[in-house]
DNA sequence: CTGAAAGCGCTAACAC
DNA sequence: GTGTTAGCGCTTTCAG
């Protein structure tokens, strides 16, 4: 069914429908109210597609996943993240449209994803400093933010949470109370998150006059395992530390883990501060401290850049940070 | 750029330009390549939703998600879930769009998300028996493919797993080793998955001759944290359990913390078996004996039963169901 | 305030 | 084999 068959029904023209369809104000009540009452008795919808073939608006956005999206989604912070977007569209009458292509699959449909007018504009979920695909992503033109900061891109809308500082302050803390070794089980240095995270920590040491000892730093993907790995690794050094600042909780979760399996107790022996504030950290033995990062807000306000990106014009690439918190709970 | 600037270009008429961009078969060697250079040379890329008006297809596929799929997302299951899906799009040349309309939020977007023409068919993640956005869609006639059984919607095509007779097995197992008193740690009964395990694992009983205890059983909402609350009420027991068959692994992870904090050992206490064999089953401590199910091959059979049903015409529903297995770890 | 007409960029008969 | 001609279903000038 189509908008001339209303048009019939109600006994005007497109154009009027049209117009009432689209809110214009002008339209005389007993007409509009006509063309109303065709459209609930037919139950007609407008189809979308003939719409955006002339306004060149989709009403859709594309959201961007990174190559290695599959352990991404294990990452609980995704686990928030993609619902918060998905509802964030939703409370603006958008449409998302999840891809996770990559430049290794299907070039020809990269491109036709991106420039086939499908989407009114995109966010990335960047993480790593080369990838490959943010290079054309920013060449093409599309209205585009950046979920995390990304160094090379300066001229790129993004959000993100001050990632340097929040660690800097959590390693803080550790040094505050004493701690004189305090190790860093990080995130992989080729996300710029983990770079940043891994930064913080040692501006925390440095302005603690503590020193930076390399075996207390080891680099990880970041999963629980790698936690537990990273800890039992840490505790045969000759000195082991009596701190650990683990770049995002599953990484914390499982050097308590590990710390148990050792007969140790947090914090009694080592201390632990995580970073993410997922759900299950507040259940953790003994609970997590860690830094809160307000997940579900940067999921809106990348959104809400994005749409005001695509129609206002901002004359200046907007970075948004979001603040975070160091939640103080049993671990440190 | 359109269409017409690359027929001009090359010298040919809009209609051939269009035969070389769909393979159509019958055009000259010759003129094809100077179609094809004309396209390098722009970098012309066709206008998807032009296309899409005439053709009636958009090539993007709708994946609607619970009600309660914020939490949905935490569910490994999940995690592995939608990448999976995001993935065997990819492969078939398609788009997805993902959603978590429902029909408390905005009943007129959610009709023009599925009315509007912009989706080719639609993947709905069925949980609940009584969910209320599935009599509309059924009813609305868009190819679709429920990911799950529905009891109330023969008509409808789904893909899944044999939920009862996987779990019976799964008790069968525990009673084959001499387990008396075999607890259910469950799932809610209002999911459809949820009661089919239910009933599987008592199926499992009746059938070694084992008696139904109610006070075994308990149902809950799936998490990590109310299987270790499960476990904590089991061993609160005057006769506690010898065995627990977890309906899903983030139950089963919680069941064997808890064992742990009581000083327990599983299996020698109590044998423990999950559901899913999510990647970290694996790493517990002890290794998860847990019924493993192929999560991805459910993505992509999902994806391409909808495809079929969307332009093959299935004269009768079709449900396919995946194989499981008992994954043998330590737990039991 | 409303209608007529053009056209968004493409595909698909239908001729030649 | 290739070009010509209609539309797909909507919005949007432009008249009136």
């Amino acid at each position: 069914m189509s908008l001339d068959e209303i048009a019939k029904r109600a006994n005007v023209s497109r154009a009027t429908v049209s117009r009432v369809l689209n809110n214009y104000p002008h339209v005389r009540p007993h007409i509009r109210d006509r063309v109303l009452q065709a459209v609930q008795e037919t139950g007609y919808i407008p189809n979308a597609v003939a719409r955006s073939l002339v306004t060149k608006r989709t009403n859709m956005i594309g959201l961007l996943l990174p190559q290695d999206a599959r352990e991404t989604f294990a990452d609980p912070f995704f686990a928030i993240l993609i619902p918060s977007i998905a509802e964030a569209c939703t409370v603006h009458q958008r449409y998302l449209m999840l891809s996770m292509v990559t430049l290794n699959q299907e070039e020809g449909f990269y491109q036709s994803v991106l420039r086939g007018g499908h989407l009114d504009g995109v966010i990335v979920g960047v993480s790593m400093f080369d990838d490959p695909i943010l290079p054309q992503l920013i060449q093409d033109g599309l209205p585009l933010v950046l979920l995390g900061r990304h160094p090379y891109y300066p001229q790129a809308h993004w959000v993100n949470i001050d990632n340097l500082q929040a660690a800097s302050q959590a390693v803080s803390y550790l040094a505050a109370q004493g701690r004189q070794r305090i190790a860093l089980v990080s995130l992989p240095a080729s996300l710029v998150a983990g770079a940043d995270r891994r930064d913080g920590y040692k501006r925390a040491l440095l302005q603690a006059g503590l020193p930076i000892d390399q075996r207390l730093i080891i680099e990880t993907n970041g999963s629980y395992q790698a936690g537990q790995a990273a800890m039992s690794q840490l505790l045969q050094l000759d000195q082991p530390p009596d701190a650990v600042f683990a770049a995002n909780d599953p990484l914390a979760l499982g050097v308590l883990h590990e710390l148990q399996n050792a007969g140790l107790r947090a914090p009694d022996d080592v201390a632990v501060v995580g970073f993410d504030d997922q759900p299950s950290a507040a259940y953790a033995s003994p609970p997590l401290t860690t830094v809160h990062q307000p997940i579900n807000d940067l999921g809106f306000k990348t959104v809400e850049l994005l749409l005001e990106a695509i129609d206002g014009q901002f004359s200046a690439p907007q970075h948004r940070i979001l603040p975070t918190t160091l939640v103080r709970r049993a671990s440190a």
